[in-house]
DNA sequence: GATGAATGAGACTTCATTCAT
DNA sequence: TATGAATGAAGTCTCATTCAT
């Protein structure tokens, strides 16, 4: 059974039926869903199949374990896919802190997400690899841009490190919700006011 | 926690074969233990008896369910023992930082724990609600004294608000780690230095 | 362990504390209720402790194990304490009827305990045996007597067997119960006068 | 039963690998012999699996849970395949109290099956329902027709009612062999002789 | 004698994975 | 290729019974 997914199998011509992209579209979002609404542990393999109105051995014949499967998926989240960009960077920062909240509350949690990567890291090394070079890295550039770009505007000071800002930013929301709750409406604004002194030039 | 928690009867011996307070903190200390190895789902009452050397229906006697089993070792849940207090803020605020980073590293990692309340937060709230309650407060709670002491001290401004301090440092170090993946030496230090201007007065 | 209930040990005067003779009853009465309620095989000694507002091992010191505990319960059963007797036997054995479906309708219901004691005829068949020792025996002398009774008043005809009457009136709303469903009012009734041919002189 | 049953789909070939129609029977066949031995309580579904030669999950495709597979058991139950026909209809009441006491003598005792409906009547009434519609109907319509042809014959009074009949012959065994133990032979044509009466023209 | 604690042996059910069509 | 069937390995929880106070 093949282990891989595999892309085009370089010159030939494919033998036998050709798998269906419809299939593989519904099998990875299927697993995404799942993933975010119960957890890898909870994850079944019987669901996701379920879910992408295929069965079981046609989610296998892709995806070779389960572990498989959910690496695909998480490599899938589409998350912030168009950045702020309002022209003033406290409030693009604003608003991205706001949209992070708003993930939080969505049905398939962002928060389940990365609790599961984090929970499973020991077990599966490969899912917060994974997590760390898609969700993380994107997260991390929308901040680092914003930042810059307010640099080149002269709203933030040059010596600001854009990469700090990214993990204090995208971090107070983690620490709120995990640690106090859901925050309230003006929070988000809030943070940010704090931190202007730290950022003004 | 046990069934009937009672101080010490005064005069009445208790009746019948008393618990043994042994094998109830080796429960809890196992059940914690499994907790932040494996997280909630991978946790069985199988492991934690085994690792407690007691049966599993000794577990149940004491815990009816796997739940109660985990809401119990959350609360027991041990960290930050002795807070931070060398006199000065910044000092204090970055060692904590350091620790958290510790903790992270800890065999029985602090992000397993983080990560499994996040994940389980649909299926069991009452675990994220407890780990609020316990650790969340805790920890809160040690950053928010050390703001206000500075403040007292004349460190820190006095228009800063220790809640919004306590969500931007406990949560650097979260986005850092579960983003780009464990902290270079010298990170706590640099993420306070940025705070700076937002701190002094 | 005793594993059997003794009664007055001949003429020694007992040693150690005597047992509790209310505890004794609530025992056995609790043990009844139960069986009856559900059955042998979900009938738990913890339960039955629980009930008699004792421990376990109170109930096992008086009962080695589940069966004979059990078995005192079977040998308890009130049944019929006051046999009918108003002078015309064909009433006498319409009552009676009646008060078999009564007794299959009440709480402890008369049917759970027949069933049980059939259901478990393989595994414990001194269960069977004290069930009909007791209760089967009470049933039958009844109706024998109404018979008896009705053939010295002339009322029945001399050559009836008073042990086939009793088959077939026990009977009858046996096979109406399991097999029909709980008999409609006048049942008993139309039963005695179908069979009245067959009894009368 | 299994959870899709359809007749032959005409001309399209059923997808997938088909299930074992041999399994079906192994597994219906052991349920109900186990049932008839061991009662529902301690019927489990590890030895259904295992007397049917199959694992426990091939049971669990089949009958979702332990209580659906019971009924499909009861529902299975072959009773009095060939009801007596003689021509007389003294003679094949007599020839059906026999074959009830065969029976309960069998290996799969009859009596076992019937104490075990009745003892879950409380926690599985749809037994009992299941019971009553096939054993229950099936032996009732059997006493029935064999009045309803003496009665044709001229061999019974038009007055007898055919219900109340099989509610006597069918109870008649029941209460024999529960309370008073296995009847000696001879007592099925006793019964009926003393029936005699109440039934003749 | 009476109690609460402790346990060995299951019972039901689920799941990742493989087989056969 | 895609499907439904089949299974080995667990996992949670219950129960009759025995221990220790």
């Amino acid at each position: 059974m093949p282990r891989k997914v595999k892309g085009e199998p370089e010159g030939a011509a494919r033998r036998g039926r050709p798998r269906d992209p419809a299939i593989d579209a519904a099998i990875i979002e299927a697993a995404a869903d799942v993933l975010a609404r119960r957890g890898y542990a909870r994850m079944t393999v019987a669901a996701v199949a379920a879910q992408a109105g295929v069965s079981e051995p046609t989610v296998y014949l892709r995806y070779g374990t389960k572990p498989d499967l959910a690496l695909a998926a998480v490599a899938q989240i589409p998350l912030l896919a168009d950045p702020p960009d309002s022209g003033d960077a406290f409030d693009d920062l604003t608003t991205l802190l706001r949209r992070l909240g708003a993930a939080t509350d969505a049905a398939g949690g962002a928060m389940v997400l990365t609790g599961t990567v984090l929970a499973e890291a020991r077990q599966h090394p490969e899912l917060l690899e994974q997590w760390r070079t898609t969700v993380g890295a994107t997260l991390t550039r929308i901040v680092e841009r914003i930042v810059e770009q307010g640099q080149a505007r002269g709203q933030l000071a040059a010596g600001v490190r854009p990469d700090l800002v990214a993990d204090l930013i995208l971090g107070a929301h983690f620490a709120r919700y995990s640690y106090r709750g859901r925050p309230k409406p003006g929070w988000a604004r809030s943070v940010i006011d704090a931190l202007r002194p730290a950022l003004a030039p």
